[in-house]
DNA sequence: GACCAGGCACATC
DNA sequence: GATGTGCATGGT
């Protein structure tokens, strides 16, 4: 029943929606710092920020491991948070430079969920930013969970809003086939709907899924 | 001016 | 273990 409803979700998102080509990035770098800069922010406004790092030749891990923290956190001022997101891409840079040559090949050749753990142990990186660099950065068949994701699971019976993080994760990947471009696309069309049609206290309506059993009573 | 946006860590109880 | 709070800019 469940899986079912997972599936049909997508259909109808996709069939409404299209592809969404995600995710909105040029390169794995520029993926994995997006990743970071876009925590509990607009996304136009991490697009300032890394226009900022493109406009000074620093969008690269590389460079981005040589620079100053406190000039890091001055470029990336637009999207919020600034100071705490710029140690928080440092703790990464350090990470990757210190325990793997600074290579996203080689963290790419880890198994999944070693490579899952060490992403979580870092400062800064939490469950959602550590997924979204594995699918969209690393192409692993990881399901990346947001605020949207709960958001409309909840609003429609997919789940109790008692839910955590790895619950909500198992509901999608558990009913989905291990695809990345299935869990690329249906994470993306559900950030499409969320922005869309899902917004906090306001009614569905125009929803392709205002068809399917749900409520807005739900919320966080 | 209030509210929201593709979280996370940490303090406190 | 649950709950509250700081972090900050920019659009609606």
């Amino acid at each position: 029943m469940t899986r079912e409803k997972i599936q049909q979700i997508y259909e109808l998102l996709f069939e409404r929606f299209g592809q969404q080509f995600w995710w909105p990035g040029e390169t794995k770098d520029e993926i994995i710092v997006g990743a970071i800069l876009t925590q509990n922010t607009n996304w136009q406004n991490v697009e300032k920020a890394i226009a900022n790092l493109k406009r000074t030749s620093v969008m690269s891990l590389d460079k981005l491991h040589a620079l100053p923290q406190d000039e890091l956190a001055e470029l990336i001022r637009p999207a919020g948070y600034y100071n705490i997101k710029a140690k928080r891409l440092k703790n990464f840079l350090n990470w990757l430079f210190e325990q793997h040559n600074g290579s996203v090949e080689e963290i790419m050749s880890m198994h999944t969920d070693n490579l899952r753990e060490e992403l979580l142990s870092i400062n800064g990186i939490g469950r959602e930013t550590a997924d979204s660099i594995l699918l969209y950065a690393l192409n692993k068949p990881v399901f990346v969970v947001d605020a949207y994701t709960y958001r409309i699971a909840t609003r429609h019976h997919l789940i109790e809003p008692e839910c955590d993080y790895e619950q909500l994760r198992s509901l999608f990947e558990d009913n989905l086939e291990s695809d990345i471009k299935v869990f690329n696309e249906y994470h993306a069309l559900l950030v499409h709907t969320g922005k869309e049609y899902c917004r906090p206290k306001a009614r569905c309506s125009g929803c392709p899924l205002e068809m399917m059993p749900h409520t807005v009573e739900t919320e966080f």
